[in-house]
Formats: structure tokens, sequence, C-alpha cells
DNA sequence: GTCCAGGTCGCGC
DNA sequence: GCGCGACATGGA
């Protein structure tokens, strides 16, 4: 079946979803001759479905233009009114069609460099339908390389998650109970998840058990800085991984301080010369709730 | 072999 | 609060 997605105008589909590494790990997948994303999904009714999102053109009324997504959903038996709004929520969610950035592009466009990057509306980086699923992912970017990254990531969802039936190659991320039950040294031998796989072990138990419940910060109205503090007590996540957590959550006034980053500014605006991290940070002090997102795109996302 | 990669933890001070 | 070594993995 397919469905149609709305979105506030400005919205790049292609930029935005390939502006953030994210679309490069399992199970999002980018198909550049056919300019759609892929991924497979797990349902909570257990069954696993394919996705393909592709821009689906545009209604014009009253003014007011509406940028439409097709999603093209494959599923071995039609999905159930519940399903399919799951899924919907799901996508909205990890696209951000529902984000209001209008005031970065307004802050934007003041800043002539950043506005010519962003006016043709980026922004909306991709992110995962679960924050389970982004923390897992952002504690397997600390102390490696993205090549690295990207492998952990698929062999999580090769020998992890859940197939899609039509065609069992394709998988689904793992849901924490399948994380769990692969066991510490599972994850470790196999997965090759190094040190992290007792981190990533850890949450996987916390939120079976019922211990953390993830899903709830997704909505929470919590200040930044207690939602941080928040994200800080899971194992595995320092300051680097919960700011950009809180980026995945909407949150844009932090900055995620990693090694990319310190090269990235030195090398701009320091002539190459030795920096402190506060010096760092204080290039983009000017752009309070938006420091993220004026980061990412200076640095030419 | 050594160093480091989109860091974090646990310790001692 | 700050500094420091350890930490799995794999490539340079």
């Amino acid at each position: 079946m397919k469905i149609q997605l709305a979105s506030a105008t400005p919205y790049d589909f292609a930029q935005s979803v390939q502006d953030y590494g994210w679309i490069g790990l399992a199970p999002c997948l980018w198909l550049e001759n056919g300019q759609m994303l892929r991924r497979v999904e797990r349902l909570t009714s257990g069954n696993v479905i394919l996705i393909h999102i592709a821009p689906g053109g545009e209604e014009r009324g009253s003014g007011l233009e509406t940028a439409l997504l097709e999603a093209q959903l494959d599923a071995g038996e039609p999905l159930t009114a519940t399903e399919e709004e799951e899924i919907i929520a799901k996508l909205r969610w990890m696209l951000r069609l529902d984000e209001d950035l209008s005031s970065f592009y307004e802050r934007a466009q003041a800043s002539d460099g950043l506005w010519t990057e962003v006016r043709t509306g980026r922004g909306r980086l991709l992110r995962s339908p679960t924050l389970f699923e982004d923390v897992v992912k952002t504690i397997c970017t600390t102390n490696t390389t993205w090549r690295q990254t990207k492998g952990m990531v698929q062999r999580l969802v090769d020998y992890l998650g859940s197939s899609y039936p039509q065609d069992p190659d394709l998988k689904a991320f793992p849901a924490p109970e399948q994380i769990e039950a692969a066991g510490i040294e599972f994850l470790q031998k196999e997965i090759r998840l190094g040190y992290r796989s007792a981190y990533v072990h850890q949450l996987a138990q916390e939120v079976v058990s019922g211990e953390r419940d993830l899903t709830r910060l997704k909505e929470s109205d919590l200040p930044t800085p207690e939602l941080k503090k928040e994200l800080l007590t899971i194992k595995g996540v320092g300051e680097y991984a919960a700011n950009t957590l809180l980026m995945a959550l909407g949150r844009y006034g932090e900055l995620a301080l990693d090694s990319e980053m310190r090269a990235f500014v030195k090398e701009k605006y320091f002539d190459g010369q030795q920096v402190t991290d506060a010096e760092i940070l204080a290039v983009y002090d000017e752009w309070d709730q938006w420091r993220y997102l004026a980061y990412w795109f200076d640095a030419g996302a």
C-alpha cells in the first residue's frame, strides 16, 4: 500500500535525509537511482515491513504549499489501522516532519553563508524511529572510525534483526529484547562491538526490564539540562553522545564536540593553530538554541 | 610495534 | 571539579 506524508515547506527530502550520517547505517539505505530511502521496520505487532520513501509531488491551495512524500509499504498481510498509525508516527519522527525550524531559518537568513546552505529546506536531519536505536548507534560512533561504526551496526542488524519475510536478507534494527537475548559475549565476539558490548547490552537489559523508559524522553518537555542529565545516566553515553542525542530529540542548543568538530573549527577559524574546547564552543555561542545546526551546516553537513 | 579513530569510565586528587 | 590510564577493534 501507499501512504502520503505531508511536510512543511521548505523541505528538500533528498538533501535532508542525506545530510546526516545515519543514512549510511543499516537498516536505512539510500537508493541513488530512485532517489528513495529504503528501510525495513519491525512493528510492535511483530510484523516486519519494507518501506520506500520518495517525494510525492506538491499540493497547492490558498497560497500554502505543502510538500508531499509518498511511502510505499510492503508487508505480507495488509496492515491494520493500528499498524498504519504506528508506521506513520515512526516515519514522521524519523524524518522530523513536525519540527518547527522557522526560527532557525530566520537566524540563518541573517547569516548569509549559512542561509544559502539551508534555504532550500535542509536541517531535518535523519534520526531513528526509536530513541533506543539512536542511543545504540551513537555509542557505536564513539572512539572508533565511521567505517567500523557502519560495520558494527550492519552486524547488529544482520545477526539480530527480524527479517522481512518476502526477502529474509532484509532485516530490521534489532529490538531491545533481541539485543538483550544475544548476550554480551555474542555482542563482543560476533558483532565485534568491542568494549561497547557491555554498554549496549546493559542499555537493552534496562529497557527490557522496564527500569529505563526511553520512549518517554521523546515527548518530554523537560528543560534541556535535565534531559541531558538523564541521557548521561546511560552507561557509555558521555558529553559528546549526550549532546548528539539531544540533537536527535530536537534540542539543538548543545554542541557535540568531537575530533571531527575540533579539526574543522581549528582549521576554519584558528588558522590551524592550537585551540581549547572552550574557544571552539565559543564560535557558535551566538546561535543559542540552534548551535548544533549552525555548526552542522557551517561544516557543510 | 605505535598511534589513533566523530569518547567514556573509574579512579585519585 | 580536573587529569590520567584503560578500554576492544581495525586501519594507517
